[in-house]
DNA sequence: CGATAAGCGAGACGGTACGTCAAGTCTTGTA
DNA sequence: TACAAGACTTGACGTACCGTCTCGCTTATCG
């Protein structure tokens, strides 16, 4: 699976140099954006040799995913939905936090390259799954599961379909900026998801 | 907002260099990928000088993109939804159509790298909507307009969250890899979408 | 001979361009040695692009060679050895030129240089003794060519072996390092070499 | 002049690992050339640490040069010109044997490396001499020395000079090139010496 | 006789230059 | 004046080596 010609010894790794490397991603991306980054200026800015960054990451997009991903990853580590009892509460709470995230305009620049990335990189989508998206998504469901069971969901409700259903628009109206991703949007969506879902029609 | 020194004189653009630039476009996408592909090799394959590109076009983004409306747009002139009276019925087949189109593998590599470029660059979005996105999107609000007035659906059915609703879902599966993109899961979505939006629960 | 594929055109070429890296070349070799030099910093001093440099030089070694012979040319145009009549005086005058040359230090770091890739390079060696080498050879050989007719050598005397035996010992002395290259060591070798080779022993 | 500080124990060497990079640069001189010549690919083949290397030469040209001596030292240890009383004789052995080792193709390659490196580095042309060609001009000195007393040569022969007439002309030949080293060339080189500097014109 | 310090193999590191590719601009000659 | 052709400057690419710097691991004195 990976290459078995001369691979690099992780113990060796300067630990140092790596997080240089990512940081200095990261402020580039925010910077210039991400068509306009360069690994000769990631190498610049984090004061270490281009060869240090070939030696561990196969590609441009690769160290910006892996800046994301190391920026974001302890904060997710908490990861949970909270569970009032009270599941239109608490699909209203997650949307309306995911769509202030969409919303962010900070975000929004280093968001875009990195989907454009995720998307075109088969690789790189995997590797956006498994470290993120699809933990996202099992909480979410674990959610719905336990309305489910509680009675607050149709019996046959398919939470994989109902995970899409959820952010799926947020997705779709972010990414060709169809309007604005406010509270009210939010609201909106969750109770269209309710409405489709429910077991008494929300 | 475009310089005013020395624009080309569009009357005497040869009709012949742009057709082949088009397809050497189309042809060089599906061929290398549009992160491998390069104005020079647009160039070369449609024997034509580099600057005769750059004359007409602002980026290879651009190219690609007018030569990827250029090949859909005549097709998706006849862009009209059906309109059989049963609403279930022509979502059920409009997202049918979308699903297969979203699962073609000869779709998937170009439709993605598109995607990418929509994505990133303000521009070709703005352009993407105004000659695709925003036209398929109002033919499809047209139909749950009739479908509202005949009270089939909810009168307070927004109808913008309405047409999110339908398209989401399945772009979020798609960029993501999420599951099938199959007739059954184009039912599933427009089943929910009837809860969700419908006057009686659908 | 040449690679057939895609070479440039040779009308097309940038006289400018090409004088610039030719005078930037030997200004860095005699600043920096040709160690030291780099096609980067030839191009940075010539203002002009590595791409201008390889497309119409091969090498770092082929650059310099250039340099230095267009810098050579003309005046070695004028390349014609005195003929007093008075072999041995012309001899000397010929002998103590060329000591006096090589004894100059500005010319010792340069052509020290030129020395080691003209022994190095086979290529560059063939078009050293086209350009510069043969011709001086040549003309020498003509001087002595016509002592011998007019008797001042021996009938049998070899006239490729004569020129060796002129400039072989200073190069040898110059080479090495073994003493000094003035007017006395050129009169001695001088007449050593109308001893071995004088139709009445000089 | 060497630097004070944590100078190498020349007592800890490894023999064996010296012996292994000279093997190794000598093959590699042959194989690639010296130009292509890497401390890396030294090491690799010697199966050394890059820093066993730096630890005891100063450069790549000494590690060359240092594998040249090494591999040409005991031969010439027994260097010894023989005097058999006839001067003619023992050059024309000399210069034949000279002749035939530059004729020689396998010295060639790394002959002119050494010569290139020897000429451009002061410091290696000051070792070159010191241990190989001083050594080899007193030794033919000598010779001729005792010729002289015997009355074979001119009383005021310059011994200086001659060592340069005799081996110059070989040299110069070799090094552009300009024809055959070969016995012939030899002997009319030594009877033409001869006739430069014998008491009767030999 | 066991610690301790040196040479050693390995190889990661910050750098420099390589030789190539493509970008976008400019020039030349043709229709 | 649009065009094909292609040379030009610029700048990034990914690679090869440079010379320095740890790492553990022998190995060979010295406390």
């Amino acid at each position: 699976m990976a290459r078995p010609q001369s691979a690099p010894d992780p113990s060796r790794r300067s630990a140092q140099s790596r997080t240089a490397i990512l940081t200095a991603a990261l402020e580039l991306v925010a910077d210039v954006g991400f068509g306009k980054l360069t690994i000769e200026k990631i190498a610049a800015r984090a004061g270490v040799g281009k060869q240090t960054i070939y030696r561990w990451w196969p590609s441009k997009g690769a160290v910006v995913f892996d800046a994301f991903l190391a920026a974001n990853e302890n904060a997710t580590g908490s990861l949970a939905l909270p569970d009032t009892g009270d599941l239109g509460e608490d699909l209203r709470t997650l949307l309306r936090a995911t769509a202030l995230e969409l919303a962010d305009p900070a975000f929004n620049r280093t968001g875009r390259a990195l989907a454009a990335e995720v998307l075109t990189d088969p690789e790189l989508l995997r590797e956006y799954r498994e470290r993120l998206l699809d933990p996202l998504l099992e909480v979410t469901r674990d959610r719905l599961r336990a309305a489910r069971e509680a009675g607050q969901l149709r019996a046959d409700a398919d939470l994989d379909l109902a995970v899409e259903l959820l952010y799926g628009p947020l997705y779709y109206r972010w990414l060709h900026g169809l309007g604005p991703l406010d509270d009210r949007y939010a609201d909106q969506v969750t109770q269209a998801c309710l409405r489709a879902l429910g077991s008494t029609g929300g």
